[in-house]
DNA sequence: TGTACATCAGTGAACGCGCGTTCACTGATGTAC
DNA sequence: TGTACATCAGTGAACGCGCGTTCACTGATGTAC
């Protein structure tokens, strides 16, 4: 059948999302090619018609994550009392939801040891996502000069990405909230002006 | 052939060492049991001769990699002045060394994420490993209990972890040293009586 | 003391499965004439 | 206007490979008698 003219970069926007949240959740090795086509009702043969190879998918859906990683951060902010924030970051970036929700949470924190071990081409997009993150909030981080305030972001960033993680991959529900509660209250505390 | 008594046991801790140190470079995933057991000189099918499956030998070798963790840091803390065991946790954990040497590093840094993906009982490997850590080198952080000194301890170990995986997945040497030395000298200053 | 048998770490072929990738085919619609 | 052909996203069978796991076998040494 033939399909309306935009229907196929509908359905590859489709394909990235659902692998950026697949990616995230289980790692690139974890997630099937047909359970992938199947999250938008597709057959894994139809993959090709979009992508040259599972690599490059994951490429651009680590890209996909690092904008909706940007975009729900940004929205805290917008939504902060002026001057509060970096509280918004913290609380936000270190809260239960997010330590929960790994399939549409920070693609660092979800990544970043596996990315090490893919294309040169995705972890350049690594590195790019990261100093395009820096480079956004660094403003809400103390320090007289920006590149000193870059400094810090990729400090706090880099953090909480790993208490994150910890907290991920600790079964106990106690211990879990203590990591989030202690590493938001210590972050808070060292980069409040 | 008939060997000595105790070269089973011998051949089982050289696996257990050899995919301690494979694991942490490249997930359970990316080494195969040929891969370990030629480590050691030996062919895939002796291999259930000593572990029922792949998955039992990686929590022994997560075990491993917590113990061989634990004695570096100790070393480091051995050598340092008295009164300066922090920085030496500190300057060790987040040294350039460190992070070149992902196989014979933190397991919590290298397995942090897949961890979580993995069986109850290697799961638990990894909370016990990380509560142990936490209670052996809480002692040099400060806090007037000593449930305060574990829970910066938390968030020491945490954000070294996320700061040193940072820098190993950057692929700019220099921006990796920069993670890496901001991060010292962050932790240094926040943490120091 | 000598002989037959048991033991068991290690070998390497084989099995089975998952999965990335390929390919011949489908069928609805657009286009040439 | 009608007919033959081109297009191309999607289908599902098939291929090939890696790899975890199984298994019959080996062969040196210990043990029973």
């Amino acid at each position: 059948m033939r399909y309306p003219e935009t229907h196929k970069d509908r359905v590859r926007e489709e394909i990235v999302r659902a692998a950026s949240r697949r990616f995230r959740g289980g790692g690139s090795e974890g997630v099937a090619i047909a359970d992938l086509m199947g999250d938008v009702n597709l057959t894994h043969g139809g993959f090709y018609r979009h992508f040259d190879a599972k690599e490059e998918l994951f490429g651009e859906a680590l890209a996909e994550a690092f904008s909706q990683a940007r975009t729900t951060l940004h929205a805290a902010v917008e939504r902060a009392d002026p001057g509060h924030e970096l509280e918004a970051i913290i609380a936000t970036y270190l809260s239960s939801k997010h330590c929960a929700n790994v399939e549409e949470g920070c693609p660092v924190a979800a990544l970043m040891t596996e990315t090490a071990r893919h294309s040169e081409s995705s972890r350049d997009t690594f590195g790019t996502g990261i100093r395009e993150h820096v480079a956004a909030f660094a403003r809400y981080l103390p320090g007289d000069t920006r590149k000193e305030r870059e400094r810090n972001a990729l400090v706090l960033f880099s953090g909480m990405a790993g208490a994150l993680n910890l907290a991920r991959a600790t079964s106990d529900p106690a211990l879990r909230d203590a990591i989030l509660e202690a590493s938001r209250e210590f972050y808070l505390r060292s980069f409040r002006p």
